[in-house]
DNA sequence: AAATATATACGAAACAATTCGTAGTGTAAA
DNA sequence: TTTACACTACGAATTGTTTCGTATATATTT
C-alpha cells in the first residue's frame, strides 16, 4: 500500500481538513507554517495526481484537487510502518512509551479508559 | 535534537539490542532482513560516527562502534516528530488511534490499566 | 616471504525527494 | 486588442540518502 512522502502529508492533510481545494488555497495553507513556492505546491499535486493519490476536476481552467486515499487508512497505514520501523512491529510498545512520556489531561483519561473498555468487551463478546 | 535516517536507525537498533559491536557483527545482523554489503554498512557507521551517534574504539585493527544516543531519548523524540508529522501534534489522537486499530490482548488490556492508573496517581499528587 | 583473508577509507554513482524557473495559455481589465 | 494577471505544464537543478567499487593497510596462513 502507499506512503506518501512527507510533503505530500502536508497536502493531504490539507485536502483530508478542508476538501476539495485549488492550487492557490493549498499553497497559503502551507504557507501559513512555512514557506512554499506556488508552483512547488503545483508540481506535488500534479505528482500525486499522477500517482493516483489525489483525483482533479480540470473543467475550469483553475483545477480543483480532491484526496482520493482517506484519512483513517493512511494514518493507520503510517502507525503500522512507524512501529514495524521503531518498534519491532508491537504497537503496545509504542503506545506505552507514549504514555509514559506525555503530559496527559484527566479528559484524556476518561478517553482513554472508555477505549479500553469498548475494547474489552469486544473480547467478550467474541469468546 | 537528532533524527536518525531508516538506514541509520538499523544500526541504531542493533546497537541498542546488542551492544557495541564489530562492523562485521552489524553487516550479519542487518543481513538476516536485507541484502546490505558490508561496505554499505561500514559507510553507514563512519557517517554516524562523524555525526556524533556512535563513537568507537579504534584500539584494535577491527574497531568497534557504540550507540552514543540513547534509545528511550530516540524513540521518544521520533514519537514526537511522528505525532507533529501525522497527528497535527496530538498524542493522544494518534493513541487512540493505534487502540481503535489493533488486536489487543488480555494482558495489553491490563498493562495499559496499570500505566492509567499510575499516570492518575501522579496528577492526583501533583493537584 | 608470498599469498590470502579481512579490515578501513573514501569518492562517487544511483536513487529519491524537493524546489523552482521558464514557457505557454487562457481570461479579464484597460 | 493589447496588456496584465493568474493559471498549468514540465524540465532540470538541488539536496539528501543509500549503495557500492576500488585502493590500501594489516593481519593470518601456507
Amino acid at each position: 500500500m502507499f506512503k506518501p512522502t512527507e510533503a505530500e502529508l502536508e497536502i493531504l492533510k490539507v485536502l483530508w481538513q478542508h476538501g476539495p481545494s485549488t492550487v492557490r488555497f493549498v499553497n497559503d495553507i502551507l504557507n501559513s507554517k512555512k514557506d512554499v513556492g506556488y508552483t512547488t505546491t503545483l508540481k506535488f499535486l500534479q505528482i500525486m495526481n499522477e500517482k493516483g493519490l489525489t483525483i482533479r476536476d480540470t473543467d475550469h481552467k483553475t483545477h480543483v484537487y480532491k484526496a482520493v486515499i482517506n484519512e483513517a487508512d493512511t494514518k493507520n497505514r503510517m502507525i503500522d510502518d512507524f512501529v514495524n520501523n521503531v518498534f519491532h512491529g508491537s504497537a503496545m510498545n509504542m503506545v506505552m512509551q507514549t504514555l509514559g512520556n506525555q503530559k496527559i489531561s484527566h479528559e484524556d483519561i476518561n478517553d482513554l479508559k472508555s477505549i479500553i473498555a469498548i475494547i474489552e468487551n469486544k473480547n467478550i463478546n467474541k469468546d
